[in-house]
DNA sequence: TCGTCTGGTGAACAGTGTTCACTAATTAAA
DNA sequence: TTTAATTAGTGAACACTGTTCACCAGACGA
């Protein structure tokens, strides 16, 4: 999986990943600004002063280029939520800072978060590994697992709910952040322009409201009103 | 807006609606199983038995004739989310059935869904009504006003806690729909395939428990534990 | 009946991703 | 060092795409 180290390279080698290195970061500066539809193959071999079909020696397709950039994102997105649940110390704050930050960076890199969910799943995909493989491949399990592992802790420490799988939660969760991500991305100041009842609202602003919300969704119910808590949904197979 | 009456068209005009009709019909077919990305003039005209560039004669370009499959998409989606919410009488399970029948349909359609939102908007749009008025036109924002009302209905009842501006709450709620949407149409089964730890969790019964959780977290707070209930976010500017 | 408008055609333009035979150069082996 | 083999890079071509344009025939209104 990872490319050998740069000093046990031949120089051939280490030549070829520099011009590999070098496609992928032009191939990165059209992407980040115009996405997948402004990025041709012929566009990026012009810009480097190299033939079309000389790409094809360093990526197969266009689709396989597309992909590592996409992953490169996925890897700094998961690094930039690390980093900053990490410096956090309380729990609060540390569980809102993870979704802040993965709400904040998606939408940063619209076209790459986009480009990451812009293919639907095989529906009918018998063979259970083969979306749970590519889950895991794009590093999107990582932002499931860190959420879980946020939702048991805050279990253990009575500040959710206990009786609700962490698991399930974690899912519900992220669709939430997901969700929010994504319309940023597709509006970028609906928070701002859509009616609010008190004035003109930011996006900062708004984003700490539903993540607020997010939160409030697992705390521990004192008592249960005309909604039932969540509760485990037993398996109906 | 709205076309003539069949009535009052002349013959020349009704054989050109038909027509027009008829192209649309033949999109949709194909749009539906592939997609904006096996949608093409040429494959649309062969399967008529008619010449590309005569496609040309009855929509301006493919953009136009995809937006008014989009179009006709969403007002199906609000139709039946209309039409779910009326049957219901209950508050508790209108504002359910609402969320339920948005993801259901929404997932039902994933190549329209995916198309309606697989656009970003221009982040840097000086002229505020752009975004608003493509809001509008595509029907999403009655969504978010169905939603709107909702919250604000139960506010009036003292289900929701009445600290918070229904217009926010309205947004965090169509995020979280929105995404729990978009999830399952890039990861069908991925309630199913991803960690539980009570057994399988049937996608039905993971949006349920998902509805749940975006309910739960408008409630009437009782009491106030670590995390402060969602309050109206002053405007910073 | 005559002119105008319109539906439909085929060819062409400018793109796209991709492949393939072919050099030229660089590397590995003798 | 000379030779063989592998590889980088090229340009032309294929099969597509959306779109336009000149043209033609038939239907329409005057």
């Amino acid at each position: 999986m990872t490319q050998p180290l740069e000093f046990e390279m031949s120089p051939a080698e280490r030549r070829r990943q520099k011009v590999r290195g070098a496609i992928l970061e032009a191939a990165e500066r059209v992407f980040s600004v115009e996405g997948e539809a402004g990025l041709s193959i012929r566009r990026l071999a012009e810009e480097m002063d190299y033939s079309p079909s000389a790409i094809y020696k360093y990526f197969g397709s266009k689709e396989e280029l597309v992909d590592e950039l996409k992953e490169a994102f996925f890897s700094r997105l998961m690094e930039s939520v690390d980093r900053a649940v990490i410096d956090s110390l309380a729990f609060d704050v540390r569980v809102k800072v993870c979704f802040k930050t993965y709400i904040r960076v998606a939408a940063e890199r619209p076209h790459h978060y986009l480009a990451a969910f812009s293919s639907l799943g095989s529906a009918e995909s018998d063979t259970k590994g083969e979306d749970w493989a590519d889950f895991q491949d794009m590093k999107k399990g990582q932002a499931f697992n860190m959420v879980a592992s946020l939702v048991q802790e805050g279990q253990r420490m009575g500040v959710f709910t206990p009786d609700m799988d962490p698991f399930q939660a974690a899912k519900s969760l992220w669709a939430s952040m997901h969700g929010l991500a994504l319309l940023l991305i597709h509006m970028p100041r609906f928070p701002e322009l859509m009616p609010n009842a008190h004035g003109v609202v930011s996006t900062d602003a708004f984003t700490d409201f539903h993540v607020d919300l997010m939160v409030r969704s697992l705390q521990a119910a004192p008592v249960s009103s005309s909604f039932p808590p969540g509760k485990n949904e037993p398996p109906d197979v």
